[in-house]
DNA sequence: AATGAATGAGACTTCATTCAT
DNA sequence: TATGAATGAAGTCTCATTCAT
């Protein structure tokens, strides 16, 4: 009657990927709870077992994502060319999970959401103006901290309209930023 | 048993103030049209004698924003200092009618809202860029089209970073922003 | 300020017209005050000069409506052939007045509103047995009354499926009923 | 909070037989989905746990109902006395199951209504002609499928004004078709 | 670890009716 | 005679969550 040893703990990371995936296509509050679980191929019930509430699990999910936006920022501390480096990984990674940045940016304009991931959200950016002002100063730019929160716009901006916009240029758009700062 | 008499008449702006203040505010999702009609003072089926669903209010009120958005960049063609004039009266535009933002910015990356709102949108994008891509060849920038997309996605993060952090320095942003286009 | 003589009255009578064949179309259920008003030109309010309530309205409809059925059964007593004049008169009125038609048959199966007009439904009931079994008495059938309350459902039975069904053979079906009765 | 064990399962019996009860009593529009679950002994939204709309209710309600009145009409093909037996039964099976009935002729007249069950209805309707049919011919009528439309229009007539009229003498009536096809 | 029947508050919307003008 | 803004009760349906099994 036991679930065979390598079947444990399959269901909650179901629930998980599932839940991120149709958050991020049709929003939190559009996606009900019971969706998720018939899409999951599991019990309402069990939701509730792993998860104490519906929003419970979309800040599970969201540290997920918080953490794999983190790490298209982890880059080795080399010297020049490393803005360059960083900005290409950084859109590449938004292209091949979509999902994270579709649900981070989905959230960041619903007061009461992002009220609830608030503390995460502010470690993130302060993290990534952190690492823009690294770099910056490094290129001598005069006011690192000011450029880096510029700078941090233009990619958000810029990862907002891709994500908004199925034709969006990202290549050339990433292309003539990065030589603006060559 | 119905308003007084004063009343009468203004109803209809009245739904779509209010409607603009909490759906900015609260979002679309979160406001519910019992809420929209007390705040506004008046009944419930009064707001379905203006509008046919809440979503069609959702429209009326969105049109109103994409003017504002639209007048705060409508500057008459004359030759330097244009996109420094322009991207001033931009952000301060947004500082005055942070509503009309926030409403816009709240539901673009709702995908159900923003297919509701698709065309307005386009539109307003189009017109954006179109009138930077403008000043920037006026400019002398080599592919000013390029150049504007990258640009409005910069206003546009900086927009969305100043609405959801109290604590943005949009002016010392601003100030650098227009510094890089002299 | 007044309206010209020949238009007074009008408004009563465009109601009327109107709601009987939204009603008829419809049903009475389906049929908002609104759209009766709409749909006859008139305000909404108008409407309330003229009847106290949406029911009187199809009471005041029924009256006419009864009264029409009424009148295809009214044949002058001659003696033989008098049946088959009547039938043919009777289902070529339906043909001619559908809408009167359907409306008594609509309104019939639904308890609330047949008791609002159970008097006139019941007065025209028998009218057309008396009626019919007059005419089966001169035909020297034995039992006369029973004979007519069986052809009463025959002819109704028929009309009911003649308004249910747009290819009902209605002729048909009434030449071979009407042989049945030489 | 929840239903004690015992009632556990039968729940969905529960709504459709209360809301065959009330919608034949009275009719489909003025039953509430409310009112059917208090009448059943349920919650609000358990009915939707199993339906998915009123009208869904409604459908599978009729299923059943179509059901029981073919069923009245299912007799084994003997020759003579057989339409005397299949009428007796008819009228039999609407005596006791009169909801079924009512249901079906409620349905009936109101189009938005008959539409949605179109098909069932249409099946029923040529079961019954067929079987009508058959028995005629056998009777060596000419024109047996006139005959049994006909004759259809004579039962469903006597149906229709039996479930209207709490004195109508359904035995008299049957006896006299009866003879009139021996 | 897993199920899914059951709950009930609350959402959007419709509609007959009133009344000041 | 005529208007239509205004009302609010009532309708259908959704949904997060609980709990006995």
């Amino acid at each position: 009657m036991n679930q065979p040893v390598e079947a444990r703990g399959n269901s909650r990371q179901k629930i998980v990927d599932t839940a991120l995936k149709l958050f991020s296509q049709q929003g939190f509050e559009k996606t009900s709870v019971r969706e998720i679980t018939k899409a999951a191929g599991i019990s309402l019930g069990l939701m509730y077992n792993y998860f104490d509430s519906k929003e419970a699990l979309l800040k599970a999910i969201f540290q997920e994502s918080i953490q794999n936006i983190q790490d298209s920022f982890a880059i080795e501390p080399n010297d020049t060319g490393r803005l360059a480096l960083l900005l290409r990984r950084y859109f590449d990674a938004i292209e091949k999970r979509q999902d994270h940045w579709r649900l981070l940016h989905g959230i960041r304009m619903q007061q009461h959401l992002s009220q609830l991931l608030a503390q995460e959200t502010e470690t993130l950016s302060n993290y990534i103006i952190g690492e823009l002002s690294l770099i910056l100063k490094n290129l001598r730019y005069e006011r690192p901290l000011h450029e880096a929160v510029l700078l941090f716009a233009t990619i958000d901006g810029i990862t907002n309209h891709y994500l908004t916009n199925s034709r969006y240029p990202l290549d050339k758009i990433t292309h003539l930023l990065i030589s603006k700062y060559i």
